[in-house]
DNA sequence: TCTAATTATCGTAATATTGCAATATTATAT
DNA sequence: ATATAATATTGCAATATTACGATAATTAGA
């Protein structure tokens, strides 16, 4: 059919892939990790820095504030977006949990 | 165009995103959890335990296998598929060395 | 107010993903 | 060799994602 039967898995897993989802492209990665290193958040340059066009950039900065990644003041000409760290160490924790979770016996 | 520019982007980044895009399903989160979880690595009650179609369950499997995150026995009847702990190390050790690379300067 | 600069939204085309029925393949046991 | 059980592959339909041109909205400054 071609759409994921979210219902049928549980909220753990569903709330991972949809992170991982946000991850899961390499332009979002590199908007993650360009901004995360930005001594001041004054952004876009991310334009020019990434090398896609200016609509594709706001629609993976729409996806990485969706998942809540993003904060700062988010009108006017120089607008300021920045990583919030708590969520930020929040989905940091929620990968660590995952990949603490695996066991040692096998074949 | 709808696919992505992957020749702009790192090969970090790249491969990062490549990986985030296995555990962007709630299915293949699952699946690993469950393999990972089994004491014996006799699988295939996934069918059943995940709750979709065996050619469904396959191609997902097949993405897993993908960035090298099973091993085991892959003929026969009783198959065994388990988590390839180096592997799965490594792509631990990717998320951790993402999610660490963060400024705490901000707005 | 008018203009210039910046970001967001809309519309649309190309491609990718998800899911399953039908079928094929593979390996074991009889 | 044949039947059985388990997994893989194929083909296809439905939906999602990616990307960008055109355009709208927003804000700061002249």
């Amino acid at each position: 059919m071609g759409a994921s039967k979210t219902h049928i898995f549980s909220p753990t897993h569903n709330e991972l892939a949809h992170v991982a989802k946000v991850l899961a492209h390499p332009a979002r990665v590199a908007i993650l990790e360009y901004i995360s290193k930005q001594d001041a958040c004054i952004c876009n340059d991310l334009v020019d820095v990434i090398g896609l066009a200016q609509p594709t950039i706001s629609q993976h900065l729409n996806e990485i504030k969706k998942i809540g990644l993003l904060k700062g003041t988010f009108e006017g000409k120089n607008l300021c977006y920045c990583i919030n760290q708590e969520r930020w160490e929040e989905l940091q924790h929620s990968f660590h949990q995952f990949f603490s979770n695996i066991n040692r016996n096998c074949c």
